[in-house]
DNA sequence: TATGAATGAGGGTTCATTCAT
DNA sequence: TATGAATGAACCCTCATTCAT
């Protein structure tokens, strides 16, 4: 756990005082960028949520730009960390597809805010020329994952072999990435019919055709 | 088709000119969105594109704002021209879904730029206050199309009756929405295979059970 | 009569509808004015109420300048053709004040919106280098006519000689100048009882040593 | 008076520097508004004539309504602070009525910038929709004021019982508020003169009846 | 380490005026 | 005679960033 703490919590040669300084205003970031979004959310204004000035923020992070990063990094670490056991876990394929949606749900349920917030970047960063930040290497980073995935056990048998695990593997993630601003707007959103459904129908749509085994989960019903 | 002119072409008590400028205007303000992002889209950007002056833009428009939403509603009544005809086509739950997922896709290729403006606004465009402006009225929209579908034709036996048709339209719609922020960064995406994957892969996700033709690419005929 | 018209109604070689067409503007602009202020008056503005577009009034008066000169230049007429007469009409000092604030305060009555919009221009037009439009020419112009009455019954003995004339005639000015704009806000004011009080406060202050008639309200013939 | 200091110099958490600032800005803004007027006071030129720029004066007041509202309010507290006083220490109502008028031209001659700006604002100020800012509040308090005297030396025999209070008050007030707008240009006006003569003027004008002491100037141990 | 102060570019909008028709 | 179209300057305000303390 002292590792832990050291490499998450308090990186680098920064003291205490620094990184908690730093997770205060990340804090105030994220939640400012998840309720007005990414265009509304100034410097002022999350200086202002984090009850500081927008110098303590430069001081800190260098830039507005540096700031967003760092916001992205961290959730982008906590969300393999979270992902990454629980897939590993999974020894099916079915099994690794369902737990690959399932968990990315649970971990935008106790995330909300800071995913809410990553959303709006991804979407709506863009570099003083107007190039985007952070599409090419955030977006496909997710996909590039499941599609391993599902090329894997197309390889096994356990998923159909006729179709692009490209194309699903976009599904999939464009499905998940729906989530986050229909939550925004709507916190009480029923995230666990949605995860359920979701999974049994990315299950039904790449078992093998012909081969019905049941639930993964075991039999709830007939094949759900 | 005189009448069609009159009322799309030119509304209301408009001059050739002011007709023309506005389309002029419009369309600069769509390429410059679709290319450097809502954010960025300026008045000075869009007009500098459109080669005129800020000044002009408001003569014509009044507010920015009337700009944008003339943008999206210009659009919507195109989308809804486009899909209307080919869905009451299609006598089958099969071949509607098919041709709403083909049919949103070929729209897209056609309308490229102004695609990607509009979910780019949608995605980002806020009110003073932080509000999202589109999203209830627009993007819902078409997810609640679609859902109507999926309930008659689970009524008609067509689908699988357990699944709950607002995960599976959200799902649908999330994978073609996402089709736009991609097609802006690589604009020789292959569209066309993309449409036959996704139309295949929710057909199978949909069909009812026990119910297994072949691939659809193989007999078309039957379950079209 | 029909002299009248053509001085006042219809100058210099100007048709008909030209001449209705300017009158319209500048009623339109003295309502602008009048509920407004100076400063929110623009041109769109007065055109919206006028019912025609900013470049009518522009190709009728050249600028806007020119508006609100003509505007200025009926009032000042008007309001001379009222007074003139009136004050002529009366034989001693005493009436000739009496008069002068009645007759003043009469007028305002009957001509409220076009008083207030005068008094507005006068107090905030100033050209494009900050200087005062009106001022000097305006302003005095009434305080100066009515300073020439006091000093001409100083010297008859009508008036106490002990007080400055220009002083007590701007002292009178001011308060007759009070009055637009508080009928702007309120415009059920009741000048009638202004009036009355008003000629009496200076009345009293006005008259000779030693000389004690009772209130003026009780033996009006005596020293009207 | 330290505690003077603290609570009128230098108030509320504020930074020397910053008050200095802003000070240096109102003082800006005062002479701008009373030499180019109102309307033509524009940030750029109060900036200007602070010798800074815009963004100061947004840094440090927010708005440039509320560098107007500190204005107005700086005045409107120093002037209450130098009448106050002025008034309590007379006993008599001729007394204090002399002194009202005196004193508020002494003012406006120690203050001459600062009034003028005041009044340009209070007659020029109108919010978005053109409704009156300072109309209200502002003008008729000084009026109430000295209605109140009138009415209370009205009940006690020291002014004439049959004029109304209110409208002397507004002719008054009005012969005050009519020197600023004309020491703005006439900066060599003799106030010293003006004041005298009004003093004496709304002196007679209120008396009461029968009672005849000579000209003021001539005994002013009696009834000043 | 921290922050108040200042900067300068750019945001959308309003304006009186000019011009071509 | 009339007007729709266009212009360009100026308006107040917001922004990320720099600087001195």
């Amino acid at each position: 756990m002292r590792s832990k703490n050291r490499t998450v919590g308090q990186q680098k040669g920064r003291t205490f005082i620094e990184t908690a300084r730093r997770a205060q205003i990340v804090a105030a970031a994220i939640d400012t960028i998840a309720e007005l979004g990414y265009g509304q959310a100034s410097l002022a204004r999350i200086a202002e949520t984090a009850g500081t000035s927008k110098g303590v923020i430069m001081y800190h992070f260098g830039s507005k730009d540096d700031l967003i990063r760092e916001l992205v990094a961290e959730l982008s670490a906590k969300g393999r960390a979270y992902l990454g056991p629980r897939l590993e876990a999974e020894p099916t394929g079915a099994g690794m597809l369902r737990t690959y949606i399932e968990s990315n749900l649970a971990f935008m349920r106790e995330n909300r805010n800071h995913v809410v917030a990553i959303v709006e970047i991804v979407f709506n960063g863009r570099g003083a020329d107007g190039s985007p930040l952070y599409d090419p290497s955030l977006r496909q980073e997710g996909a590039e994952a499941l599609r391993q995935i599902l090329v894997y056990f197309q390889g096994t048998g356990e998923f159909r072999a006729d179709f692009d695990p490209a194309v699903v593997a976009m599904a999939i993630r464009a499905a998940l990435d729906a989530v986050p601003p229909r939550i925004a707007r709507d916190p009480d959103l029923d995230l666990g019919h949605y995860s359920h459904e979701l999974a049994d129908l990315f299950h039904i749509a790449t078992r093998p055709e012909g081969n019905h085994p049941r639930a993964p989960d075991e039999q709830p019903a007939q094949d759900r």
